[in-house]
DNA sequence: TATTGTTATACTCTATAACTATA
DNA sequence: TATAGTTATAGAGTATAACAATA
């Protein structure tokens, strides 16, 4: 399929195109750990932020309250992180349980094993030149000055 | 919510991030259209390949021919493409309709400009750049070698 | 045998809306 | 009033498995 010029110099589909090729590999790579990027991105969270409540953890994720309380609920049921009292009565404080450092750690070393294969052809300055230019992308602030 | 070092480093993680953000413009900006940015991918891909048929459209969106199949009825229920005969009594071809046309150049109009407006931080040599790098990420070949 | 389209079914992820308890 | 968690329900997007028609 030809893939013509409109879409060649849209920055967002390249993007997206880059993002689907890591995506997929890295998915593969998390194949036998049973759980998906996003959810080793959850246990990442929490063991960075302990007690964290599960609405924090959904505006991290860019889900909302509904969305979290279900993949907490995959993470709990997995044995994988724990509901503690929180704050008040309200919140519950989410924490990582010693299986899941395990688990996390394990997947870890597969998920950079990929990312390193999928960044072979481009040089330790390339790639901190390509996360200047990622983080850069975002709304232009000009109006707002 | 802290970011730790893991995340920070992980290249895909952060492709990922840049991705959402576009992404979420992106919606925004074709709000009005009716259509995500993966069906106006697929009418650009149409128009750029008159005659395609579903299977070959599918594999340019990395989805398979089931779901090829159903993102076809939604785009042929909107009048905006239309299945013809195709080079044998198997298969379809695939062409945009006027209809279809008129509303991809609107759109297309939409996307460039929350495109730029998105990637406003970057002068035009960094756009070469990050295109550059986002088109060499992808599997390490030196073992086929 | 292999391929294209098609259908039925199911899974993942996310969202909305409403409810409860607490603040 | 506002917030955190919860539940039920629904939608988008994708996949697998099977089948018919055609190659």
């Amino acid at each position: 399929m030809k893939q013509g010029a409109d879409l060649q110099s849209l920055i967002g589909y390249q993007v997206q195109r880059a993002n689907l090729r890591m995506d997929a590999d890295a998915r593969a790579a998390l194949a036998d750990h049973d759980l998906s990027p996003a959810k080793m991105t959850a246990l990442i969270l929490i063991r960075d932020n302990p007690g964290c409540d599960q609405t924090a953890l959904g505006r991290a994720l860019s889900i909302n309250r509904s969305s979290a309380m279900k993949l907490v609920n995959i993470l709990v049921d997995k044995g994988l992180i724990e509901r503690r009292p929180g704050r008040d009565l309200r919140t519950n404080a989410l924490v990582l349980l010693p299986h899941g450092e395990a688990q996390l750690a394990a997947m870890m070393k597969a998920m950079r094993a990929s990312d390193a294969q999928m960044t072979a052809r481009l040089s330790a300055a390339e790639l901190r030149t390509l996360l200047d230019l990622l983080d850069r992308i975002g709304p232009d602030d000009t109006e707002s000055e």
